[in-house]
DNA sequence: CTGAAAGCGCTAACAT
DNA sequence: ATGTTAGCGCTTTCAG
């Protein structure tokens, strides 16, 4: 027919005959089926994103990153989750590559390995949101943890702390031991010596990091500063410097890590490393789409810049403690 | 081809046919083309969901709900954010609704106007989840604000509390004014006065519920009770006692509204009325379901129960306040 | 510039 | 119990 051609604006149509098409679709209400389109045109317009679960913040940051980039692209996008249930998912997996989607964007916190099979057996491209360095066959976007949890450091150790307890995330998430690493050589690069008591596991959790901030500062008061993998659980180390009667930031520092949106709602807001969350989702949905018009850059690796977000938890450390030690300047 | 019909699991393929059809499949890698079996079977398997943005807590968990209870029917879920574009939106409501799913759930915490027209027009059956009590032409969710509010507010009158700050909502939401409506009424039943001192706008927010929280306590610093409109602002509410230099719950008794997965995880735990937001997700699925299969039944107005869930937030008032004035029991 | 014909990959109804 | 035929609603290719 005539109309599909005005329906989908292609040339050779007079602007007469375009007119009363629009019109009587408008009349009549019709609406394009996308199933029938798809089957004949070969592709769905629209693009897919597997994601663990829709609750963790920042999995939404990077979904709604996602979501504007196929928005702006004139694509759907269609959200399906894991529950962890990796072995039926990954089937799924399969079923959304073989002609519900013309692009994948997996978002895998842990491993890829579980969908290694389903994913190379796609017949549409692939691209990893992975969260924490990992090998991967597809291309990956990941931010800069390592160079984050530097930052972090060299804020708190410019503040004038050298007593700084770091609460560490999930040991399974490459993401966590980066941060982790950025911690250490943050204090190796101040001349300091990493000490073990002044490390807690916080599980990610807000109550984890409720637990392990009472843990480090029971151990250890001279701690002044904490470093949390997380907002979340810089938030539980929040309130737990507030249940041993200390204030934030006056007596102990806070310190983050995402930036998600809560961190500049809380009392007092929390200074953190913002990780690029939505550009994360956005750079994933680009590099899709790259692959997708044969045009632009696929990058295998896109490491984007994490970056220090200075709110109110965090300032120098209580007079009593500036003067102790000498801080010797990072770098 | 036989193919299908063993993929399909229908009668009348011998066993044997089976597993050689089986092995071909594993074999060759074959998956079905979603596409054209939903072109050819005139449905697709697939169940909408269409929600204003993922992002907040309350909206994961319905999705969750309605995640689960998809996966659980065999069907697909597809989640699609308006982001607060609806001109844009209800021309994509009206894609969805032909030939993309087979039924659409439609989570509106404010207005369903916008999309009625496209909702009218719809090819497949429709059901709203509200949160607020709105009138709709489709099948509605929704939870009972009214009853949970008073349910708060026994839950504090019993505790001995009769100054009682409430932290209202968005007013532009059904559900905030009836938990408003709870809370006078509860008020009234006990024999107190409700006091426009004692009500400030939060928002729905936690900074909104940090500085009505505040603004509550300097003008009344009798009132030993907040109760909020939701979590996120009896959050802030519980930052905002702490600020003052007073204990939750020993001087100030906090509430709030929804029991999103962080009032569990707070410090102290929030007390709050729990709105079973998964199951208003499952429930709206069930509905979709039985309006497709034909069987079951479609409730009209489907309003699920809320439930105290009693928490570390809530004590009785400190004992100067106990005795100062009787209490009458509600009811 | 417009219309007719073919076929995307599958399922449903109908033969064999 | 298996195979065959038609057609879902659209886009694409090719003639008018």
């Amino acid at each position: 027919m005539t109309v599909s051609k005005v329906i989908n604006n292609k040339a050779g149509i007079s602007e007469a005959t375009r007119q009363k098409v629009h019109l009587a679709v408008a009349e009549l209400g019709y609406v394009v089926n996308a199933t029938a389109r798809a089957l004949s045109a070969g592709r769905t317009n629209t693009l897919g994103i597997v994601v663990p679960s829709i609750g963790p913040q920042y999995i939404s940051e990077v979904i709604r990153g996602a979501d504007l980039a196929a928005r702006e692209a004139g694509l759907d996008l269609l959200i399906s989750t894991t529950q962890e249930d990796t072995e039926h998912e990954s089937q799924n997996v399969g079923r959304l590559t073989h002609g519900l989607v013309d692009g994948l964007l997996m978002v895998l916190p842990r491993s890829v390995q579980s969908y290694a099979h389903a994913l190379m057996h796609a017949h549409v491209p692939v691209v990893v949101v992975a969260t924490g360095n990992q090998n991967s066959p597809f291309p990956l976007v990941d931010s800069d943890h390592y160079q984050g949890a530097r930052a972090a450091m060299s804020h708190l150790l410019s503040l004038g702390h050298h007593r700084i307890g770091f609460i560490a995330g999930r040991a399974d998430t490459a993401a966590s031991l980066e941060r982790f690493r950025g911690y250490q050589e943050g204090l190796l690069t101040a001349g300091l010596v990493p000490e073990p008591v002044l490390v807690e596991e916080g599980n990610y959790t807000q109550p984890g990091g409720f637990a392990a901030a009472l843990r480090l500062l029971q151990a250890t008061p001279a701690v002044t500063a904490i470093f949390a993998a997380n907002d979340l659980s810089a938030f539980g180390a929040m309130e737990a410097v507030k249940e041993l009667g200390l204030r934030v930031p006056q007596d102990v520092s806070v310190m983050g890590f995402d930036d998600i949106p809560q961190a500049s709602q809380v009392y007092p807001a929390l200074t953190t490393i913002r990780q690029p969350l939505t550009e994360m989702g956005r750079a994933g949905i680009k590099q899709l789409l790259n692959v997708l018009h044969g045009a632009g850059t696929v990058t295998d690796r896109l490491v984007l810049p994490t970056e220090l977000i200075c709110r109110a938890s965090t300032a120098p450390p209580p007079a009593g403690y500036l003067t102790s030690e000498p801080l010797l300047s990072p770098g």
